[in-house]
DNA sequence: ATCATATAAGACATAAATGTATCATCATCC
DNA sequence: GGATGATGATACATTTATGTCTTATATGAT
């Protein structure tokens, strides 16, 4: 048997009680992140030295999820209109995550790159979907990113207010932007 | 002549500042906002005791505008999806504002009020707009309504960045709103 | 000219968040 | 059992935002 510590690592606690708590209020306060994440403040500052390095840590770990998350997602992907189907199927349920980034205004220097690097990525992605036709031509590049972007975060709240299941938000989210952006 | 102040009334600059400042910056500071209203932070607390009533104030001041914009803009109108039409073009060029009322956690019981009777007013908009066929039935409610919430906000960035001119971008919501959400 | 009002500037007190340090406790490892 | 290390609790200092107050100044009305 794989020898797991019986407690959960509290690094782990406190990254994913910090995404929480901020998520909903950006403003929250360490106290309030330390409770929920069952732990003193004063480890809290053990772990992470500022508010700085928490937020930054954090944004950090919500990057790697996303990334895990998509990368699986998009391995056997042949068209661009698939990746976007899987990017949406496998991020909507990150959607505390991918609010997160975009709400928590990150002044560390990798993160803030590879945040960028993904927007980057998306703006390809709009760019394969143009050539394919799934896109149309008229549409602005911006309003296109912009548009996933919004679509991402309007199914996870959908979730998160439990009007819609998982999958189904999706769906939505994916027929909103084909026909809405379609030719 | 009509006599009109040389300085325009110090109450409607600091709404003003704090609608712009705390768009950007929900945890703007008062001081912050006296300063882009260009007074000091006593004359702030002289017109607003506190901060709760700052943002009170402000928030009912969003409401007015965008109210005036609307009732204007659909007075003549028709059908539902030609109230949806000219619901966009009043709407986009307040986008700062709208987005300050739904970023701003408001305790003001009357605001609250307001605001629900807004969201109200949209979802019986989404009834109609399907009786008449523009959006599908299959589409939930709740998926219609934060949709058009988020085409709202989207073409003010998108006008805001420099990115499209606003009777663009409330063409390309109006059009996103119709394609995506249609039968 | 005088009075009343509104404002700017700044001092002041209070409250809250943050960051640091200390100490006792508990689990784990040797 | 004893040593080591992490943790919880607490106290403390610092900073920042907030709200109140006072005083001098400017503006407008009478």
């Amino acid at each position: 048997m794989t020898e797991r510590p019986l407690r959960p690592p509290m690094r782990q606690a406190i990254l994913d009680a910090a995404i929480d708590t901020l998520a909903r209020n950006p403003s929250a306060s360490l106290s309030e992140i330390s409770s929920r994440a069952g732990v003193g403040r004063a480890s809290l500052h053990r772990h992470f030295p500022s508010r700085a390095d928490l937020i930054a840590a954090a944004s950090a770990q919500c990057m790697d999820e996303i990334d895990a998350a998509t990368s699986a997602a998009l391995a056997d992907a042949q068209t661009a209109r698939e990746r976007l189907s899987r990017m949406l199927e496998a991020v909507v349920p990150l959607g505390d995550r991918y609010h997160f980034l975009v709400s928590e205004a990150v002044d560390d220097e990798s993160v803030r790159k590879r945040y960028a690097e993904e927007l980057d990525w998306l703006g390809h992605l709009v760019d394969e979907l143009k050539a394919e036709g799934v896109i149309a031509a008229a549409v602005p590049r911006s309003w296109a990113v912009a548009n996933i972007d919004a679509q991402v975060w309007l199914a996870w709240s959908e979730v998160a207010a439990g009007n819609l299941a998982p999958a189904h938000a999706a769906d939505l989210a994916l027929r909103t932007l084909l026909e809405g952006l379609g030719p």
